[in-house]
DNA sequence: GAGTTTGAAACT
DNA sequence: CAGTTTCAAACTC
């Protein structure tokens, strides 16, 4: 059942529309296994009195006392000291994350409304829509209430308004026009409350906004079709992740802007993320003691974690940031709500309170499955910002410090591209009439950059992963790229020397990305450089309108009907060399190219050679990858395999018990040898014969040993 | 690793 | 828009 529209659909950015090829990312979370690891021999916890006791003995004893200590380390029951140390630091984790992922969840059973109030969350939730104004409300903002956190989360049946705010996202054409998230402040309907698991709770309301003056054809649903259609799609779960956006210190920099900092309800991040429903995604906040949780909210739109974004940023010192995570596309949207809005229900009443909206999935879903798009309606999560670390949820920032705008507010306003070509660095004016917001877009890896020092900070320190859907590289396509492919191969280092990365020389600009860990000299392409970025971000769109676009476009009948956006102009390569951008993106050179004396289409000889020899060596290479794994493998089973025992049927060799202690014993067996053949003033050639010997012993102690151990381990049935 | 080749991007 | 220059990646040795 389509939702959207054809017509809306195609006017969509292709970077949400693109939904193909999202690599579901496995849930990054590790939960810490319990120890059921072995000890290694050479970790075997031989105590000083078995090397002692060999001291005391003859050559051949000190070996087999030491050989037996390693023998009887290995049967079953003894775990290696060393392991259960390295372990216990996993477990000592465990109450943290226990704590961190507690959650408080209520379902709907009519609704599907699932609402967690901390911790891990799921929230699947029908949408509405609403045809007025051509507009499509993607998300409608619960008012925050104020709540504790440990009572919200003690507490399943929370309560939640949420009337209020609606999330307009306003598509845009080619007109130029920027997109608009606008947050008006008349959705709200103050004083109506509800729980969350009402199912009768105000209908969200979705309008579709033209723009660029092709007018959209609204869609208009209920309530109940909507949970019909969400149904019958079996969509994935949607779920939400709640980051602070915690933001570095203020500073004397005009482009930062400092929020502030005691902001209490409607504090929220919100991304949510369409992936299984059984990797949860993390809801979290964290607040240090004396400082609150950004407002910030993000709605993710579909997609998966480790997706790269777009962030639009507001400019001004809104408490709520919502985000929208879309598949597909390499940018999340991240918006700031005015204050006035946040709070249209549920005022803070508590300053050191957090909230976070509950959501409902809205899935824009055209035609041929081109975009799903899954929005969360504002649900309202309570949390008592002086909160331990350790009983944060799993994603964890704190605000130490005053939240810092990344963007520029002053030439912000004068970049006004096309939603589709929105680069890296681009502000989104407030909408005329609308709410005082700015938006700035910046890649994913701008709020990565940003938060990433807190991120670490926090996630090392409660050894908790720091797996945020905003953190993530992008494993989305690009270029017509799989995201496998893109997952696979992670970006090259660019090596500028004299563009200072501000040019789409850079791959890294090009491909709206910051540098990290490039080669680059005298780089503009980071934070530090915001305004110099900005700019040439916009002289590159007043060159190019397209230039961030994908210069692959992808063809709506599969792989075969990719091509170069412009078409490549080679001359001397023949198109079959990686000069060439076409054949760069394993496409065929289309009619659009200039290029001379190609090669590089269907018939072509040379191609076919080529590729063949690429499939080749492709093999080639998978196959030495494999038996390097399995290689690896067999060398890791093999050094792990601390309890070969009876059960394995082999039994155990002998080598296993040259542990560091045996070699120990029997170095020293073998110096001792040595100083008697000394004080008696052996010759030499006695001497080493008589070290020889010791050595022999050693070794049949060692032989000895582990077949005395194998007895001993068949005849008790270990 | 240094030098060369190549073609896109930038410039005029 | 075409020609030229600049640039960084791809390629070769």
């Amino acid at each position: 059942m389509d939702v959207v529209s054809p017509e809306l659909n195609s006017l969509l950015p292709d970077e949400i529309m693109d939904t193909e090829a999202i690599e579901e990312v496995p849930h990054s979370q590790s939960e810490p296994t319990h120890d059921t690891s072995v000890p290694m021999e050479t970790d075997a916890p031989v105590t000083s009195e078995s090397l002692n006791t060999c001291s005391n003995a003859t050559p051949a004893e000190r070996v087999q006392a030491a050989t037996a200590a390693a023998a009887a380390d290995s049967a079953p029951g003894s775990q290696s000291s060393i392991t259960i140390s390295a372990s216990s630091t996993l477990f000592a984790i465990k109450p943290a994350l226990a704590t961190s992922t507690a959650t408080t969840k209520t379902t709907d059973s009519l609704t599907g409304t699932t609402v967690s109030t901390s911790g891990t969350q799921k929230l699947t939730t029908p949408f509405a829509f609403s045809a007025a104004n051509h507009q499509i409300i993607l998300n409608k903002v619960a008012s925050a209430q104020a709540t504790e956190a440990a009572k919200a989360a003690a507490a399943p049946a929370q309560l939640i308004k949420q009337e209020g705010q609606k999330l307009l996202v306003t598509t845009i054409g080619k007109s130029g026009q920027p997109i608009v998230l606008q947050l008006p402040h008349t959705g709200g309907k103050p004083g109506v409350s509800q729980t969350s698991g009402d199912a009768k709770s105000p209908t969200p309301q979705f309008k579709v906004v033209t723009i660029g003056g092709r007018e959209l054809k609204p869609v208009v649903g209920s309530a109940g079709n909507q949970v019909t259609t969400l149904q019958a799609q079996q969509l994935k779960t949607v779920q939400v992740t709640v980051v602070s956006v915690a933001s570095p210190p203020s500073n004397t920099s005009q482009k930062s802007v400092a929020l502030p900092v005691n902001v209490a309800l409607g504090q929220q991040i919100l991304a949510v993320q369409q992936s299984a429903p059984a990797s949860p995604v993390k809801v979290a906040t964290s607040q240090t003691p004396a400082q609150n949780i950004k407002p910030v909210q993000s709605v993710a739109v579909g997609g998966v974690g480790g997706s790269q974004f777009k962030t639009i940023i507001p400019l001004a010192t809104q408490p709520n940031v919502q985000q929208i995570q879309v598949p597909g596309s390499r940018f999340h949207y991240v918006r700031l709500v005015t204050a006035t809005t946040a709070n249209a229900a549920g005022q803070p009443s508590a300053p050191n309170t957090s909230s976070v909206a509950t959501g409902k999935p809205l899935v824009v879903n055209t035609g041929a499955v081109r975009m799903s798009v899954p929005v969360v309606q504002a649900q309202t999560m309570k949390q008592v910002a002086p909160k331990p670390l350790t009983s944060a949820p799993q994603v964890v920032t704190t605000t130490q410090t005053q939240q810092r705008l990344i963007m520029p507010a002053t030439p912000l306003t004068q970049i006004q591209p096309n939603f589709t070509n929105l680069p890296p660095g681009t502000v989104l004016t407030s909408a005329p009439g609308g709410s005082n917001v700015g938006y700035a877009v910046v890649p994913a890896q701008y709020v990565t950059q940003l938060q990433q020092s807190q991120f670490v900070t926090l996630a090392s320190s409660s050894s908790f992963p720091a797996s945020s859907s905003v953190q993530t590289q992008a494993k989305l396509p690009y270029n017509g790229v799989s995201a496998a492919e893109t997952t696979s191969r992670p970006r090259k280092p660019c090596n500028c020397t004299k563009s200072q990365c501000l040019k789409l020389y850079c791959d890294c600009f090009a491909n709206g990305e910051f540098c990290n860990n490039c080669n680059c000299n005298n780089c503009f392409n980071n934070l530090e450089h915001e305004t110099e970025r900005l700019k040439a971000i916009k002289t590159c769109l007043d060159r190019n309108p397209e230039a961030f676009k994908p210069k692959i476009g992808k063809g709506k009948e599969g792989e075969s009907d990719r091509r170069h956006s412009k078409g490549c102009n080679c001359k001397r390569s023949g198109c079959l060399k990686n000069y060439c951008e076409c054949y760069e993106a394993k496409i065929m050179c289309s009619s659009i190219c200039k290029c001379i004396g190609c090669k590089n289409f269907e018939e072509s000889p040379e191609r076919k050679t080529l590729m063949h020899l690429a499939d080749a060596a492709e093999v080639r290479v998978q196959q030495q990858t494999a038996a390097k794994t399995k290689l690896s493998s067999q060398i890791s089973d093999l050094l792990m395999r601390t309890t070969p025992i009876i059960s394995s049927g082999g039994g155990r060799l002998p080598y296993t018990f040259v542990t560091k202690e045996v070699l120990e014993a029997t170095c020293e067996c073998l110096l001792e040898q040595a100083k008697r053949a000394e004080q008696t003033r052996q010759p030499q050639a006695e001497a080493e014969r008589a070290i020889l010997e010791e050595f022999g012993h050693c070794l049949m102690s060692i032989i000895s040993s582990a077949g005395k151990a194998k007895t001993d381990c068949a005849s008790i049935n270990c």
